[in-house]
DNA sequence: CATGAATGAGTTTTCATTCAT
DNA sequence: TATGAATGAAAACTCATTCAT
C-alpha cells in the first residue's frame, strides 16, 4: 500500500491536456508572448493546477519541449521500425537509403507539426539549450544510432573513410538547417522535398 | 520646415553606438528579457532617445539585426575579395574552393561574433522572418552569387548536373544549422573545424 | 467551468470600495491627473485588482460616471417619492410645483455632491458622451417622465400650448447649466437658490 | 528708438498663428491628449518658439481659450452692433428682442465653431475656472450689459419685479447648458433653434 | 530669437506567482 | 488537491520641458 510517488491515472491524463494546449500555445505566441492563464483556460483548470504540476512558466515551457520532442521521435522511430526493419533497409538500400529514411521521416512530421519547430526555436532563444535534433537522434540511437549507421556504413565499403562524429554532426546540423528553415518559411508544403535535395546531395558526398 | 531623411554626422553615431550595445544586451539577455533601460544606459543617452531613433523595442531588435548582418557580410566580402579575387579562387581551386572559403568566412565571423547567432534566433523566435543566410548569400550574390558559382561549376564540369535552387538551398541550410548548433552549443572553439567538415563532404556530393 | 456573470458577494463590495475613491480621486484631480495607483492604494487593493475589475483606466472611469449617476438619481428619486406622492404633488402645487420640486431635489444632491458635478464635466471632457441630465430625466421617467408632467399640465390647462419635446430639453439644459455653473462657481452654497430662482422664471413663461 | 516690449508685427502674426491651431487641436483633442509637438508643426515653427511665447502647455491653453472667447464676443458684438443699434432694437423690439438677439448671436457663433464649445469645456475640465458665459457677457457689458438690460426692462414695465442679479445669472446658465448640451449632443444644425426655445419659454416668464 | 534633439519623470498596463478558501 | 482572486514588480512608452547650437 505505497503511498509513493506513483502517478494517478487522471493525474497523468490531466497532465497532458496541459502540454497539448501548452504546445498549441507557445508554438503559436512564442514564450514571451504566451500567458499561462490562456493555457489553463484551454486545458480546463486553474491557474495554480498549472503550477502544482510544472512549478513554473520555464519549467511548464521546457516540459512542452520535451513532449513535443518525444512525439517527433515516437514518430521517427515507427516510420523506421524495429531493430529487423533497419537491417532489412540496410540490406535492401543500405545506409544511404536509412539515412534518408530518417531524414524523410523527420520532414515529414515537421511539416505536419510545424508547431513543433516552433517550439525548438523558442527553446533556443529563451534556454540555448539541447540541440534538437541531437536530442532526436540520441533517441534513434536506441535503435542503432546514426553513428553505428555511419560506422557500418564505412566497415561495408559503402561510405568512404570519414570521421564518424564529424559526419553525425554534419548531418544533424543539414536537417536542423533544412527543417528550421523550409518550415518557416513558408514552404512547408515542399519541406520534404527540400530535406530529400539536400541529403541526396549529402550522402553522395559519403560515397566512395 | 522639416528636414527630410537628412545624416546629421553626430546622431548616425549615437545611432551606431545605441545598435552596438543593443546588440550586446540582445544577445546576451534574450529578446523577451531586455530592458530599452538598459540599452540606454550603456549607450549613455536617454530611453526618450532611443525610442525617438527607433520607436519601440520591436524595431529597435529589428535594426539591431540588420546591422548585424551588414557586419556580417561585411566581412565576408572583405574576406573574399574583389570580382578579380573570386575568378582566381575559382581558378585555382575551383567552385568547390571558394564556397568552402565562403563557408570558412562566415564560420570565422561567428565564431567571434556569437552575439549575431543569437541575433539571428532571436530575430526567428520573434518575429520568425528573414532567414538569415539567404540574406548573407544575398549580399554574396553582388559578388557572384552561390547560384551563379554553382551554375559556373556544372558549366564547367566541375559540379554534376544539379538542381542549382537546390543546391543553393541545401548550402545555406547547412551552413545554417552548423553554425547555429555549432555556436550555441559551446563548441564555438571548433566552429570553423565544424562547418569546414561539414562543407567538405556536401561538396564532395556536387563533385562530378 | 468558467464561471458567468455570478456576483460574489465580496467581489461586489471590493468593486463598490474602488468606484467610490475612484469617484473622489477622479473629481478632485480630474481624468488626466489621476493615477490608478493612487485609487488602488485608497481602497486598500493592487493595482493589478483594479485593473481585473475595470479593464483599463477609461473603463474604470466610466464604471465610476454610471456609479455617480445611479446615486444621483437614486437621490432624487427617493426625494420624489413613488407615483401617488407624484400625483399628489401635482394635485397640490401643479406641474410646476413637481418640476420645481425635481430641479431642487438635483440641486440639493448636487450641492452635496460637487463630486457629482466633475465628473460629469471629466465626462464630456474626455469622452464627449452620454449627456447626463437627459441620463438623470430618463430615470425620472419611470416615475412619470418630464415629458408626461408636462404633457398633463398642458392637458389640464396650467401649461400654456408649448412643444413639449423642446420645453423638456430646455428644463434639462437650464438645469445643467445651473447645476455646473453654480457648483464649480465655488457658490455651491447657493446652488438650491440658484436653481430655484431660474426655475421659477422659467416655468412662469410655461404658464397660461 | 525704443526697444521696449513692443510687439513685433511678426511675432504677433506667429503667435496668432500657433494660436488658431493651438485652437484647432486642443478642440479635436483635448487637453490632455494634446502633444504641444502637433500644434508646433502645424503652425510651423519649433516646439521651443511655442514655449517662449506661452510658458507652458497650460499657459498656452488659457491664452487658447482666451483668445476663442474673444473671437466669440467679437462676433456677438458686431452682430448685435453699436449702443444706438442697441437702443433701437429696444425700442423696436423691448428687451426681450434684444436678449433673444443675443442668445441666438451666441447659437450661431457656437453652432458654427463647435470647437469652441469643446475648449470651453477642456477649460473647465482642466482648470475649473472662469465661466465661460459669464465672461461673455461680461464682454457684452461693454455694450450695455445683461444686467442693465434687465433693470431697464423692468423700469419699463416690459419685464415685472425680479432679482436682477438671478436673472442675469439663470439667462446666462440657460445659454450654456443649451450650447454646451445642443453642442455636443450631434445636434449643432438645430443649436439655433434649441436656443430661441429655450429663451422663448424664459423671457415669456419675465413678461409681466 | 529660433530650433528641435535630448531627456527622464511619470503612467499605464501586464502577468507570473502566491495562497486563502 | 484544485482554484482563481489578488498582488506588485517590471517594462514599454510618452511628452512636457530644457538648452546647446
Amino acid at each position: 500500500m505505497k503511498k509513493t510517488t506513483e502517478l494517478a491515472p487522471k493525474t497523468i491524463a490531466k497532465r497532458n491536456d496541459i502540454l497539448r494546449f501548452s504546445l498549441e500555445v507557445f508554438a503559436r505566441e512564442g514564450f514571451g508572448n504566451t500567458d499561462v492563464q490562456i493555457i489553463a483556460d484551454l486545458a480546463n483548470v486553474g491557474k495554480g493546477t498549472v503550477y502544482r504540476h510544472f512549478g513554473n512558466k520555464e519549467q511548464l515551457f521546457l516540459a512542452t519541449a520535451k513532449f513535443s520532442l518525444e512525439q517527433a521521435a515516437a514518430y521517427v522511430t515507427k516510420k523506421i521500425g524495429g531493430e529487423e526493419q533497419v537491417a532489412s533497409v540496410i540490406g535492401q538500400h543500405g545506409a544511404t537509403g536509412l539515412l534518408r529514411m530518417i531524414g524523410t521521416a523527420c520532414a515529414e512530421y515537421y511539416r505536419r507539426h510545424p508547431q513543433a519547430v516552433e517550439i525548438m526555436i523558442q527553446e533556443r532563444a529563451q534556454f540555448r539549450e539541447s540541440v534538437f535534433p541531437t536530442h532526436l537522434m540520441h533517441r534513434e540511437e536506441t535503435r542503432g544510432g546514426i553513428d553505428d549507421i555511419v560506422a557500418g556504413a564505412i566497415k561495408t565499403g559503402e561510405f568512404r573513410k570519414v570521421n564518424i562524429a564529424e559526419v553525425t554532426t554534419a548531418y544533424a546540423d543539414l536537417l536542423y538547417g533544412s527543417v528550421v528553415n523550409g518550415c518557416l518559411e513558408g514552404t512547408k508544403s515542399k519541406l520534404v522535398k527540400r530535406v530529400d535535395a539536400a541529403l541526396e546531395i549529402f550522402l553522395a558526398g559519403l560515397k566512395k
